[in-house]
DNA sequence: GGGACTTACTTTTGGTGCGAAACAATTGCT
DNA sequence: AGCAATTGTTTCGCACCAAAAGTAAGTCCC
């Protein structure tokens, strides 16, 4: 199956941005693939020709509209045979293992989850590979794994730190292929979704994107030239040393007003249950901030403040044409969008480009698409890039 | 002579990245630049000889250490004709305009200002016709000029605004170049300078590069894959929102803690003026700060700390490679860099990679030769792109 | 001082990728 | 039917480049 895989991988340049372009934008004729890879006309005949031969690609039938008004020949759209491989796609908590299986064009046709009983490594990989024999069942074809890790991860194959799964220096892609006899990417949860979002996401085509997530902790990814800049403090207690109000309410690990503090949902439900005794839901606090109840609406009000001043920050320095907020985090907004909003606009020149500002609520599911679609990406570009 | 200096411009791609090698680095020998530019040996006598050829490149004498103790053929270096051209770079001040003759690498060989006793768009242009005039005497092969201004300039030709010359819409370029018959670009102040480092300067062959220069404002350049970011309201009373210190001094302008106040040179000396009641130029503050004479010291202290700030916000959001940090406000840095080192470590993450930061104090003439590596920049790279 | 070795550069050759232009296909309009 | 418009195909040639083989110019060492 992995020969199989490989069948379609050696793509020259030319055919790998065609290939691409389909694959992200969906189906294209000839003609207007030209266009968009400013190629000319002779070069696209080129490049579709061993793409359709190999499978990869197909000629669809004139889209929706079918007597579409137009003079001249019809164009033949192209499109990926989207269904001809899956991809799996498992994003590890500390409790559970969540997996989806996706299509080519990473739409997820089935979801399978399974609780984690244990950190060892051997037995989450023997985890990883029944999930994946079950799924192989009703999805045959399936050409490759994306596993997403909240921590360090090396070589998109080792995690060298998991704080929460205790682990070092795991070679969990290897453990997992073994058990698989599949190409295996891991990659730390936040880059493969940063990655996802760059390829099929809010960040398609673009050359400056920022996505920012709140859930747990933070994550911070910086997509530049259509590639993820790396850092070395990703998911490493990531955040605690933005300082957002110096002023901010003091919390556990004794540091005042950072942006972990007042934005990630252990800290914010640790402000209310501080101040009024009760432990709620991070979705019941934002109800309550909603319907105006003081001391939750101060903390939300204060979050939404905190995060105003962070995006306001990157626009400020990194200018992206587009920030994502993702994660389980981002209700903040539906309550506090007003002053996340007010807080940017006091924080920028009134001359500067309007930021585009996109929300997306995630859950578990889509960081393991964002797996997934990593894998898709190694496999498609050969693995020899990023 | 405009014709002249076209001769050696229509270079291909190949030959253009070996021209801006040479450029930018200096001497290099054929198998170095074949390294440097991933070519071949073979692919660089192709390309290197019209470059002999049409006078812009030399085989230079093996350089600095004759007897160089290496087996095999000695290298022959290739440089560029430094001398065969030069160029004219102008900073227009609110009161002077500053002049520099520069090489094709950029050495200032002379310099030439004048007193600017009039606004007046034609007269402008004619002061800097009249200064031209003078320095091609001694210069007589002047290939372009480059003329720097504060504030919006639209395609390197136009003066969008300007504040302080209290100019709309002026075609300065146009003017320029019909009173002296040279190429011209205009650019904001900030802009060229950024430009000029990062093909000249700190940072060249940097991908991720920040500039931050204080003087009587502030300027911010990202520059991103060898390419300046441009942004809509840069050099339009910049800075004002950046937001560093909510409990900051209050300053003429009414808000509290932002950049401006609390970093640029005019915000500096108003902050002692209005606390001790005498006038010091920003020399002296620094001077009694360094002595620890109580106020000043609190002054740049919270300065320092101020760019500490913005220097972590930077490098958390950027992270660049490297920031240079200019203009005549940086002097700052000798008195008081521990503190802003200090700052930066407790905002950053402590696995985080260290800042490189370099400070270079610059005076107006560093601003002009900005602009006249602008147009050598424009000259070379045939004005196609940026 | 002369062969062995090393490194720098040149020439040749062949391949690749692309654009330009001519050509074929398919439709709408008159 | 004839023409214009549009898409896609084929052919040709150019520009570029890498690989390999050849040439140049020195050092090393006996």
């Amino acid at each position: 199956m992995t020969a199989g895989a490989a069948s379609w991988l050696p793509l020259s340049t030319g055919e790998r941005s065609v290939a691409i372009e389909v694959l992200v934008h969906g189906p294209l004729s000839r003609t207007e693939l030209a266009r968009r890879l400013g190629l000319s006309a002779g070069s696209l005949t080129r490049l579709t020709k061993p793409l359709i031969e190999s499978g990869l690609l197909v000629e669809v039938a004139e889209a929706g509209v079918p007597a579409e008004a137009r003079q001249g020949r019809p164009s033949t759209p192209l499109d990926v045979v989207a269904d001809s491989r899956s991809f799996l796609g498992f994003k590890i908590t500390e409790d559970t293992v969540y997996g989806v299986v996706t299509t080519l064009r990473s739409h997820i046709v089935a979801r399978h989850d399974r609780p984690l009983t244990t950190h060892d490594p051997a037995e989450v990989a023997d985890v990883l590979g029944e999930m994946t024999a079950e799924l192989a069942r009703d999805h045959p074809r399936l050409a490759g794994i994306g596993i997403g890790v909240g921590g360090f991860v090396q070589d998109r194959a080792v995690v060298g730190e998991s704080p929460f799964l205790l682990w070092r220096d795991v070679p969990l892609a290897e453990l997992v292929q073994e058990r698989t006899g599949l190409p295996v990417v891991v990659e730390n949860d936040v880059a493969a979704l940063v990655e996802a979002e760059t390829w099929f996401g809010a960040g398609r085509g673009l050359d400056r994107f920022v996505v920012l997530t709140i859930g747990a902790g933070l994550g911070y990814g910086l997509v530049l030239g259509g590639k993820r800049v790396p850092f070395a403090e990703e998911d490493r207690g990531f955040g605690r040393h933005w300082i957002v109000d110096p002023n901010g309410p003091l919390t556990p690990d004794g540091r005042r007003g950072n942006a972990v503090s007042m934005l990630t949902i252990p800290s914010i439900r640790y402000q209310i249950q501080a101040a009024t005794g009760r432990d709620h839901t991070y979705e019941e606090i934002l109800a309550l901030a909603a319907a105006k109840d003081p001391m939750p609406a101060r903390v939300v009000e204060e979050a939404a403040r905190a995060l105003g001043t962070l995006v306001a920050q990157i626009c400020n320095f990194v200018m992206p044409q587009k920030i994502l907020l993702a994660g389980e985090g981002v209700g903040l907004m539906d309550v506090a969008g007003k002053t996340v909003e007010e807080t940017v606009r006091d924080q920028r020149h009134p001359l500067a480009a309007p930021v585009d500002l996109e929300t997306k609520v995630s859950d578990f599911h889509d960081w393991a698409r964002g797996a997934a679609v990593l894998a898709i990406k190694v496999l498609v570009l050969g693995s020899a890039e990023a």
